[in-house]
DNA sequence: CGATCGCTTGATTCCGATCAACAGGAGTGG
DNA sequence: CCACTCCTGTTGATCGGAATCAAGCGATCG
């Protein structure tokens, strides 16, 4: 199922300089260095499955350029997205044999694909790259943890400060933030409807706490309201 | 700060013949046998806090007996515990300096303790241990995606219905479940307020699913009922 | 026996969901 | 280039589920 998907995507021609080896180099002490050397890079057009919930987890991946969401679904359709993930992050880091969620590209993007046994290989030999791994992780559930602080106990207002705060932080340089994301992804990240975040926004708008000059384009004119509700 | 609550607390007599040592051993191979080996084994008392937010996570937990929270606070109060931590589950494995949230027991607790720094200067050297670490922090940020599915997207009696069909997994072998933890515990981890919690099991008991010897006895009369809900 | 604490039950409110209509931008084809 | 359609997002009206406010209950403990 995954390695269809695999080779029904044209690999991406090499697009920052990527090596695309398959034999494992000599150690290399860093995940970034070990996903530079034995990655193979991979393109997904917006919107294409990057693996499905109960696919066999063999590779990691790292987002070098686009954005990828995980998320679940119930047996009705609603969804929930768990994270999105940005160029440099790295995701599908499972330890059990199957993924338990859904991988989908939020945009074009351009993914660094590794074996998982060769990864986890090298990490049995590489002590370093074995702590990287688990910081990595950790540093993932940190933040899920966060999310769910916001999912149980924020309401819509505060959700919208955090995740416009949070993505600032993630992609932005300046005020502004172009959004890789629909607002049904804001939507579904933030566990509300599209109505509400489109509401929630134009009155954010309204009190000039932002500017949308574009539904995608976003300017914080005051980010210190946005930390106030972000209580 | 987390120092004054350790001296503070008294040291379990040996409850389940574990040994108190401070020296490492020859390596274990296994992070149950770093706890046997290097482990402290401490009591706290129902609502005694064993870290919090912003100390530093100097120590690696495990759950001998009891029950423990782990959550964390809005600045108006308003709380999101992440997890419960029972017998056999290991908390606090957090890869940066400080903890995040804060970590109580729920009832009347024996908990092992190791030293971060020991802990991961045998992972350094012991990849089987490396690997174990990475797996355990893997299955607490699997168990999160779950939680952020429930938190976001499913209502009140999902959301009950998933706890007690994985409460029970966790702590029953039959069909009767000793809740350690309050109705303002469950409200809390289920993102619900504790009138809601309470209404949501009159209404399964109404419908047979439940039965209610005492409020923390819970009989599940009717799995099939609860695995429908939890969708 | 009275007080307290944790839980349940009832009445009402309110925030976000739902249902519905509309707007505007992007892409397509004539 | 414009007309058309489609798609995504916004706005409005109404509804409903859970929160809030409030009272009562029952077990435990002094």
């Amino acid at each position: 199922m995954l390695m269809q998907k695999i080779v029904a995507a044209e690999p991406a021609k090499r697009p920052l300089g990527v090596e695309t080896r398959s034999a494992p180099p000599a150690a290399s002490h860093t995940l970034a260095g070990a996903f530079e050397l034995m990655g193979a890079a991979m393109r997904f057009e917006q919107n294409a499955e990057i693996y499905g919930e109960e696919e066999p987890a063999d590779y990691f991946y790292k987002v070098v350029h686009g954005a990828v969401r995980t998320y679940k679904l119930l047996s009705d359709g609603r969804r929930q997205i768990s994270a999105f993930h940005l160029p440099g992050d790295l995701f599908g880091l499972e330890a059990g044999q199957g993924h338990r969620f859904t991988a989908e590209a939020v945009a074009d993007s351009i993914i660094l694909v590794v074996k998982r046994s060769a990864l986890i290989a090298l990490a049995a030999r590489d002590s370093d790259l074995a702590s990287e791994l688990w910081v990595q992780t950790a540093g993932d559930l940190q933040r899920a943890q966060e999310h769910m602080l916001l999912l149980g106990r924020k309401n819509a207002q505060e959700r919208v400060a955090s995740f416009l705060l949070e993505i600032a932080g993630r992609i932005s340089a300046d005020e502004t933030v172009d959004l890789p994301m629909s607002r049904q992804d804001m939507a579904d990240y933030l566990g509300l409807t599209i109505e509400t975040v489109s509401r929630t926004m134009t009155q954010l708008e309204g009190t000039a706490v932002i500017a949308l000059p574009t539904y995608r384009r976003i300017i914080l004119r005051n980010r210190a309201a946005l930390r106030r509700l972000d209580s």
